[in-house]
DNA sequence: TACCACGGTTCAGTGAATGAACTAGGGTGG
DNA sequence: CCACCCTAGTTCATTCACTGAACCGTGGTA
């Protein structure tokens, strides 16, 4: 972090947080890996994001441990980048601030909804259970799939395979 | 946002939340006026943040309706900067990223201990009671107070009245 | 051999953030 | 009356982050 200010004058967890996920695009990366997207190419598709930056965003979250680089390929060599377990606990930071956004900032009913793999009940904002009570629930327990008012408009092979029900952290596309 | 590549291909919560709080410095200014900062000069000291990004960020918080500009003098005119509901609903995304921070970024104990006021209990990252159960724990529910992996090295007037238990949403310093 | 797919890298240009200085409207004290 | 102080901004040249466009390297395939 080379700007003059940096957040070195903030003794607080929220700033050292901030350093890691506060740049442009990094925590939809984050969402992403958490939606189970593993490939730089559908991350760049998906997100629309300019290549050098998931580039430097990759590196990053793998160095900070948040992601694990995983070989997939060897000829030609490819890698894939996996939640770590620092990683998927990010899911509730995401969730948070997603909800918060379909609470405050959408004009229409919900773009996604989150479920309870268990039960079918839906997720709240806490990652508690509204069906069964089941609390904390991690991404592995939950599933998502479009709500009612998501424009389906995109067609870049994670938009397509995420307009049926999808489990989180499986691997998408 | 005027940068070549927007959030607008992003039909998401998480993407319009972002767009509004994730620029540089607005998650902490919104941090700062939950535990009660009202003022200018506050968030400035507070935070070291260069003038006119407070100003910026404050204004855009003002429009988008997380924070309310309230008249406290006329003689010169001077007005704070107090959370509306809206607002106030940041704190599960705030208090979600800061826990996230002490768990995986700090080597030290935990800088701040969120506390439940009506029974003291601990408070965990989706706002529930560790002590009695409660959830959903709104802001005014909750006691911040400094724990023991904080540094106490700052002398601007909210992080010396932060050094005793403080209610949030009370005016600070 | 030419073309394609994939996962990057490079670089000039544009926009965001920054430090430093300045401004305006009061209030206070000598 | 003037000088100084405080507060809440505003301005602007400079530096840094992000971007679009082009390019690169390593394979695989027809």
């Amino acid at each position: 972090m080379a700007l003059g200010k940096n957040y070195d004058g903030q003794d607080c967890s929220l700033a050292r947080t901030l350093e890691l996920v506060g740049e442009r695009w990094t925590m939809l990366v984050i969402r992403d890996a958490l939606y189970g997207v593993r490939r730089y190419g559908d991350f760049l598709a998906h997100l629309d994001i300019p290549r050098a930056v998931l580039s430097q965003r990759l590196v990053t979250l793998v160095e900070a441990g948040v992601l694990e680089r995983r070989r997939y390929q060897d000829s030609p060599p490819r890698d894939e980048y996996v939640p770590t377990a620092m990683g998927r606990e990010l899911w509730l930071p995401v969730l948070a601030l997603g909800q918060w956004g379909e609470r405050h900032l959408s004009r229409r009913g919900a773009r996604r909804v989150f479920s309870h793999v268990d039960c079918g009940g839906r997720i709240d904002a806490t990652a508690t259970c509204t069906g069964c009570g089941a609390e904390h629930l991690p991404p592995d327990q939950v599933e998502v799939r479009p709500g009612p008012g998501l424009e389906d408009d995109r067609d870049d092979p994670v938009s397509v395979a995420l307009r049926e029900p999808h489990r989180l952290l499986d691997p998408l596309p």
